[in-house]
DNA sequence: GGCCAGCCCGCAATCGTTTGTAGTATCGTT
DNA sequence: AACGATACTACAAACGATTGCGGGCTGGCC
């Protein structure tokens, strides 16, 4: 008696408990137990655990109208800079009850539309986005369709929808502040894509940087990469070392097309470092192991992963009304790849 | 008329096609539409389409008593080496219209062992596992509740479990003959952890491989790392290279580890390549970059976790009875990091 | 014209929960 | 002792689909 086929239902519990189903199920649920006579409450709570009772989520969600699942959506899963951002969301939501659902987008933008609307179809409770362009119809799309939308390492423009991002023009402050205490004058910037806000932010923030020191800071010192790769950042830092080369340091605006300076700057016979620096952003894995390791701005994923997870889950809640952007503060890492210029008067 | 206001459901279809909401269904449903009359099964697809019809997954899924969802456990999501495996698997899996749930188990096995029993009770369709130890009793629990599990980059002993993983006997024989045919023989092994696969196999692959070039490949020349870390590699590196000074070669085991044996061999003042060879396993991006580039056993992760996802939803079709272990070739890329000895004859 | 077969379609149960409502004790109060 | 309030609990209707089963209509055939 009680030993049943397959997974033990309400129904089961509320036999072996000698109730209706109704009572074991608010006896079960938390925020109706208190209805419930406390004997009773106990009889359901036993039967449960003794049956090893767990709830359908199906049969809960249908009934409830969530699933307890928020979706996530990467441009390229294979890029090591969404693995801690994964990891700190994962964290907050197991910890909450929730599961995490991934896509990957990585055939552009009407791609991530795609997974976008499989994910909202699958009913999930929430999203996370990490594949914000500057002008996103897509967010539009996702929330007028009423699902809470947080986004995460990239915002659009309009910043109408809550976004966890770094401080990209504090990150490359502290670039350039670095550069400049060196003693470098002449710094060139390797951009990337302007029609993403890591790539836009980070350019404008390089030029600001670069006036508040009185330096030059005009267009043609800026190259802009097509991508966050590293032949791009080559070819990037190539036609800036042509156009300028006296520069005696790059700031990239990550550490892909940094690498692809290291390349440009030894195919002109010059050593990173002591004859050009450079400067990554993000801090991904094995930077510490290049040669020269490379100074990098450190932001921290993980945490933004991390909130980027709690902001949605108040958000669904409703509790809080988080409209805003939270900027993450970076932090720069110093190794062999920045150094005082060989010209340093 | 027609517009309804949240997400049209079978209902609304029903009536405005003016059928019953079963024939509705089996008319939506490929596997039963053809017991409806071609006229009223278009009527019926046309309301469909015409009110943006989607079924609800999760009353599907209640009756039907499947998900449409599929689990995957991995054992550290920061690492690169699952991007693309993650990735692979992704990929096949929304082909079939399923849905990929990410756990990350990075505090252990028992934790490991949570995170699959949190994903049966949310009644995934099928499991693919990335934790797999060589003694593994989880996997028993998890099969044994009819969940059907694929393991992935690592196996049991037992192998009674389907797996797709590297042919990693064939991986260091590529890394052993290489070094062999570049005149090495006096050649040392940093192994990975003894009990997970990787390590266990990689070992006895690089006996043999040295063995049958009569080689010597006792357990002096092999040092086992805790962990597939680059501290943990370098320390390792650090002793075997205390034991036999004259050793000419390194076959690591592991990418990071291989760049631990970097570090060691540096620390003795010696050169990576030129001075003493070292191979890594895996070919995890940015090797390429490395001072001197990496000769690494390139494993195919992507297709890995493709067939992973494959094999697995064959099993829940019914259709194969996969039931081995499937070895994927890896291959050789020769880069920097090999190179004759100095005392070469 | 009647009968049977066959093709479609509708009826209703079901999956496992949650939750509004109604009903039955029990208790205290006067 | 009657009454109203209180405290639980049972009933049943959802949630949105799938599916066995029965029934109605049509058609063919004699």
């Amino acid at each position: 008696m009680g030993i049943v086929s397959g997974r033990p239902t309400l129904k089961d519990v509320a036999r072996e408990a000698g109730v209706h189903v109704s009572t074991a199920s608010r006896a079960l649920n938390p925020a109706t137990q208190s209805v419930v006579n406390p004997e009773t409450l106990k009889r359901v709570v036993e039967a449960a655990e003794r049956l090893g009772y767990r709830p359908h989520p199906l049969a809960r969600g249908l009934r409830t109208n969530q699933t307890m699942s928020i979706g996530m959506v990467i441009p390229d899963v294979e890029n090591p800079l969404f693995g801690p951002i994964v990891a700190g969301a994962e964290s907050v939501l197991v910890e909450e009850g929730y599961s995490l659902l991934i896509g990957n987008a990585d055939r552009g933008i009407e791609h991530a539309e795609a997974v976008i609307q499989d994910m909202i179809e699958r009913h999930v409770d929430g999203l996370v986005l990490a594949t914000a362009t500057r002008d996103d119809g897509q967010l539009a799309a996702a929330t007028s369709q009423g699902v809470p939308v947080v986004l995460v390492n990239r915002t659009t423009d309009r910043g109408d929808v809550p976004a966890i991002i770094g401080d990209d023009h504090a990150g490359i402050t502290l670039a350039v502040d670095h550069l400049v205490s060196l003693g470098h004058r002449r710094i060139g910037h390797v951009a990337g894509p302007s029609w993403v806000s890591t790539g836009h932010d980070r350019r404008q923030g390089f030029v600001a940087a670069m006036e508040r020191h009185g330096l030059y800071a005009g267009p043609d010192v800026i190259e802009e990469a097509e991508w966050y790769q590293v032949e791009p950042g080559a070819a990037a830092a190539s036609a800036l070392l042509e156009r300028h080369p006296d520069t005696t340091a790059i700031v990239a605006a990550n550490d892909l097309l940094a690498l692809g300076c290291y390349r440009a700057i030894r195919s002109l016979g010059k050593e990173v470092g002591s004859d050009i620096s450079v400067t990554g952003y993000n801090d991904i894995p094995l930077l510490d192991l290049m040669q020269p390791p490379m100074t990098a701005v450190r932001v921290p994923h993980r945490q933004m992963g991390a909130e980027a997870a709690a902001t949605l889950l108040a958000m669904i809640a409703g509790t809080e009304h988080t409209r805003g952007t939270k900027r993450l503060t970076p932090t720069l890492v110093v190794r062999g790849s920045t150094a005082p210029p060989r010209t340093a008067s």
